[in-house]
DNA sequence: GTCTATAGGGCGATAGAC
DNA sequence: GTCTATCGCCCTATAGAC
């Protein structure tokens, strides 16, 4: 082996940063662009580096799109582990509870993920994304995929979604949080 | 005056049928690609001829994308009307059964218009469309507008615009009808 | 109402220096 | 990990003939 090497630089930004600080800025542009409105030299500029900067950590403009979605799917398999052990009952309102959460938490990405027409299609062919939502989907179906209730689950995927387009949820977080909750139990209740 | 004209000749495609089939060609492809994600040389390619032809007929795209709404701007109107004079109660079950025939008949374009970004800043812009918004918003809030009636009531809009992504909307449209109608019905009853 | 042709610029992606 | 420079393509929009 060699002589012993001297510990490695320390980065100037921690490893990793400059990569999450790009998903939360492509987020944001694709959630009041689109991601086909979005250019990979308008998530440059907002960085304020060059396009080729980008080109170095991720391969292509698809590749920043699934990252995008990545802590969403993360977080929709979190809460289909955390319904698989309940009782029916249970698991449908952790499922709920946990879906208002996450729209409210990822608000632009969650919305852009379903709206979205280059996300959708890319996000359709990504298996870990197709499973997570079928967990789900099962989790508030229940027993009987009727298909009233699979009319009542479409309604009510796209009503937690539409948040992006609420302006005015300003307000006692806990109040819209329960409101919604509320909304989306209602409208499942078939 | 001048001496009496030849008779016009007759077109070959009735007047604004050009324009109609542009329009309905366009619908589809913003529907499934957005409205960034198309460009006017595909809308061309659709209708087979070039994108000269589509320039004869619009003056931009901007253009294109609110004829496109317009139809579906015009029925929103037809629900603000048909429901104006009724009594509240009435007036709500109209206007949910309105906007569900409406999202049902006009599926890709009653949902791109709330979906797609370029769509709904446009139509954020375009007084028409505001207009009858502010209408049916009012009609479906009630006397007491409180944050949990609006919140619903922005969870239903999501909700009713949503149709695109059901793919397994077959079966018998009465039923889904009603389902959809009572999905929402259920989801506005604070 | 359709065409050919082109202007003028932005796009995603790559090469290679530092 | 960032840069400059560039490739080849597609974009919206315009000009002008038929």
């Amino acid at each position: 082996m060699d002589a012993e090497k001297p510990p490695p630089a320390r980065r100037r930004t921690p490893r990793g940063q400059g990569r999450a600080r790009l998903i939360e800025a492509a987020a944001d542009l694709f959630a009041t662009q689109g991601v086909s409105g979005t250019s990979l030299q308008s998530i440059a500029d907002r960085l304020g580096v060059t396009k080729a900067a980008v080109y170095h950590q991720f391969a292509s403009k698809d590749d920043i799109v699934i990252a995008v979605a990545e802590p969403v799917i993360a977080r929709l398999a979190s809460i289909a582990d955390a319904a698989a052990s309940l009782a029916p009952t249970e698991a449908r309102t952790v499922a709920i509870e946990g879906l208002v959460d996450l729209a409210l938490a990822e608000r632009g990405t969650a919305a852009t993920m379903r709206r979205d027409p280059t996300m959708a299609q890319l996000l359709d062919a990504y298996e870990p994304y197709t499973r997570q939502i079928a967990r789900i989907d099962a989790l508030l179906l229940g027993a009987e995929p009727t298909a009233e209730r699979r009319i009542a689950l479409a309604f009510a995927g796209g009503g937690i979604m539409a948040l992006g387009s609420l302006p005015g949820l300003a307000g006692d977080p806990h109040e819209v949080r329960a409101a919604l909750i509320a909304a989306m139990t209602r409208a499942l209740a078939v």
